[in-house]
RNA sequence: GCCCCCGUGGCGCAAUUGGAUAGCGCAAGGGAUUUCUAAUCCCUAGGUUACAGGUUCGAUCCCUGUCGGGGGUACCA
């Protein structure tokens, strides 16, 4: 039973009495009243049911003799056109378009509320966004910040208590190759100027001496008569050909500032980088840095020559990850000193793509609890040990997740218990989502299992996955140099997109001899950002979120079919007959007024309007924003046609008039919040 | 090797989880404009839902197998 009043729980509340009369099997009786839903055809009706066939399974009779039972006992609802029996036994219902029009006289009420009234508000975590501070953000980051913003408006839409956070991957391995980094590639000059992008550049390069060492080493591993004087040769080669560097370039010494990359051409080693969002594996490499020799010099490396004769730079990037976890002094302050930089550089997008979170508590805020949460899980034997590591798998044969290194070193499943705890402690939710990428499926399964084993069953634990973020052509995102495509150069060409695409059109429209409102400078920017971001934005939602998605500027921001500008555009088509009429908004919102449903045109935008609470709680339900954009794409379009074929203006009375500058301004009202919801603006006029 | 996800008109995607004749947008072709903002609306064409079986009143959806694509697979996150 629910208290929210829609449409189809009208239709519920109506059947539910019938239905339990005929049921055997009561417990059933909520799956068959799932079973009514709007209709598939509009042609068939306004709702359908299609519980009679399963019913007559379960009562030995013919499903439309069932039906046909069920609709007499229906006929005095008052709201109910007809009902009636089509095909196998499908139940299809039509409303009173007159009770239609009442009830948008009294949803006008409800709609302009702030948000729904929930019969039972839950508390939900949202974690989403999630990325490493260390560099930059690009495309990969996209979908969990848009898709994570986008569920804490509508659960909050909702009624419920929404607790947003940003879990910072502030405190892995990232860090060990931005200090690393910083020890041995920084140009301090450039540091000193722009030290934003300093770090940026130093990171990619750490990443890229790492990926060249693997790249190396499975090249040597591949020859079959693979043996010292092989190593040798190649170490000859190597030499040889480093001197022809450094005497091309006029140096001598290969020191850390004057490492060079030399540009070239490679497909080879760039293939696995798609960000993984949360936490991600930075698996991006830039260009091929083949020729470029590491000056790994540090003492402290010798350590662990396994690792250090596999890959000297990451052992070396992993040593200071260890240090700077084990407190070292130097490390920790370069941190305190990244971080400001870091997060600066972030925020910034985030004010720009408007999403803001509760908190951001990343990574290095669970530091400190750690050893007790990994001592209790291991003191309960829901961790065991093994290869000198602390490990968790469901059984023998599930996959494994480490939870502490046989270093000592804590894993990111470590800190994701952590944080189910910290989020218990705190905020006793019902449920903690996680808006990340599909790749870290295996992990978040474990991860549940074990906080389940560890006590935390009754929180409901949702990996809200979604698909990777793909070129145009299928393939992951990249600049022409193999770089990721950062988010904020990303950002500008859709304004910049948008502002082009804005004066095309004006342009069009004056040579047709239309009248065009005359823009400020501010103006047209705040459209350009408007539509440009409010087209990635809804690009992307608009989107089951579990598949894949390409990523093309060219179609979201073609302003025509299902983008968000063209949700925008018959929003201010609204808004414009609004002004025109010289009614005053905020009043004529809190007035009744009697509502006329004389054209299909009209009857339809009804419909689909008092579908609004409806298709929000679907949405949640299922934690898939694209239902709400496959609604707003319906009723835009509904509206269109409306526009099309019903004057309002000019409407034949008075009456006809004032109804349908109400159809105006609840269809203006039901576009706004549900892009609101989205996270996407609208605009007066554009 | 093992595990997970995906395969739907030329392209990009839906199908509210087992419902009726599989929808929509681009692109293609045709039409509407002395406009309430045409960034719009209407019409046409385009499909054996990768393939082969199975389950049942009914399958894009569930099961088995095959092919193709992507991802994951213990000390990165």
């Amino acid at each position: 039973m629910s208290n929210l009043m829609s449409l189809q729980n009208s239709l519920r509340d109506a059947l539910r009495p019938i239905l339990k009369k005929y049921l055997r099997t009561p417990e059933k009786l909520d799956d068959y009243l799932a079973m009514i839903k709007v209709a598939q055809n509009p042609e068939h009706g306004d709702y359908q049911a299609n519980f009679a066939m399963g019913l007559a399974k379960e009562l030995g009779e013919k499903p439309v003799q069932i039906a046909q039972r069920i609709i007499k006992d229906l006929s005095n609802f008052p709201w109910l056109d007809t009902a009636t029996v089509a095909g196998p036994g499908f139940i299809n219902f039509r409303f009173k378009t007159e009770w239609l029009a009442d009830e948008l006289t009294s949803w006008n009420q409800r709609i302009q509320q702030s948000s729904l009234p929930s019969e039972n508000p839950k508390t939900y975590v949202i974690d989403y966004s999630s990325p490493n501070v260390a560099k930059p953000l690009h495309v990969g980051h996209l979908r969990s910040s848009i898709i994570g913003a986008a569920l804490v408006q509508i659960f909050r839409y909702l009624g419920h208590r929404v607790i947003s956070d940003n879990h910072l991957g502030d405190w892995g391995t990232q860090f060990g190759m931005l200090l690393y980094g910083y020890k041995n590639l920084l140009r301090r000059s450039d540091y000193k100027k722009d030290p934003i992008a300093e770090l940026a550049r130093v990171y990619v390069e750490v990443r890229s001496l790492g990926d060249f060492f693997d790249t190396f080493q499975e090249g040597l591993q591949s020859q079959s008569d693979f043996d010292l004087d092989k190593v040798n040769l190649l170490s000859q080669l190597m030499n040889l050909y480093l001197s022809g560097v450094k005497k091309k370039r006029g140096i001598l010494p290969v020191q850390s500032d004057d490492v060079k990359v030399a540009e070239g051409d490679d497909s080879q080693i760039g293939n696995k980088s798609q960000e993984k969002g949360r936490k991600g594996s930075d698996a991006e490499v830039s260009k091929a840095q083949k020729e470029l020799i590491p000056t790994a010099t540090g003492d402290e490396l010798n350590e662990n020559e396994e690792s250090l004769s596999k890959n000297p730079v990451v052992a070396a990037y992993r040593l200071e990850t260890v240090k700077l976890h084990a407190g070292d002094a130097e490390n920790v302050s370069l941190w305190q000193e990244f971080m400001p930089w870091c997060m600066q550089e972030i925020e910034k997008i985030y004010a720009r793509l408007n999403i803001s979170f509760d908190y951001q508590h990343g990574e290095s805020f669970y530091h400190a609890m750690l050893p007790d949460v990994v001592d209790d899980l291991a003191q309960k034997q829901i961790l065991r040990p093994s290869q000198g590591a602390l490990i968790y798998n469901e059984n023998e044969s599930a996959r494994v997740s480490v939870v502490r290194k046989k270093d000592g070193a804590f894993t990111y499943t470590a800190t994701d218990l952590a944080t189910i705890k910290y989020r218990y402690d705190s905020f006793s939710p019902y449920a903690i989502l996680y808006v990340v990428d599909f790749r870290q499926a295996d992990h978040f399964k474990n991860l549940f299992a074990c906080a389940k084993s560890w006590g935390y069953g009754n929180i409901d634990l949702q990996h809200i996955s979604f698909g990777s973020v793909l070129d145009e052509n299928g393939r992951p995102i990249k600049t022409r140099d193999g770089n990721a495509v950062q988010l904020h150069d990303l950002l500008d060409e859709a304004v910049h997109e948008a502002r082009r695409l804005y004066e095309l059109n004006r342009l069009d429209r004056m040579a047709q001899g239309e009248e065009i409102p005359e823009f400020s400078k501010e103006e047209i920017d705040r459209i350009a950002h408007v539509v440009g971001i409010g087209a990635v934005k809804y690009a992307d939602l608009s989107q089951n979120r579990t598949t894949d998605y390409r990523f093309s500027l060219k179609k979201m921001l073609s302003m025509e079919g299902n983008t968000s500008t063209y949700m925008q555009y018959a929003y201010v088509r609204c808004k414009g007959i609004l002004r025109k009429s010289g009614l005053d908004f905020e009043k004529f919102a809190q007035e009744s007024v009697k509502i006329y449903l004389n054209t299909a045109e009209e009857r339809r935008l009804v419909l689909k309007l008092l579908q609004w609470e409806d298709t929000v709680v679907a949405t949640a339900k299922d934690y898939s924003p694209h239902y709400l954009c496959a609604y707003l794409w319906d009723l835009a379009g509904l509206y269109n046609q409306f526009f099309v074929h019903c004057p309002v203006l000019r409407a034949e009375t008075e009456e006809l008039k004032q109804s349908r500058l109400k159809l105006c301004q609840l269809t203006a009202i039901v576009i706004q919040r549900a892009l609101n919801l989205l996270g996407i603006e609208t605009l007066e006029r554009m």
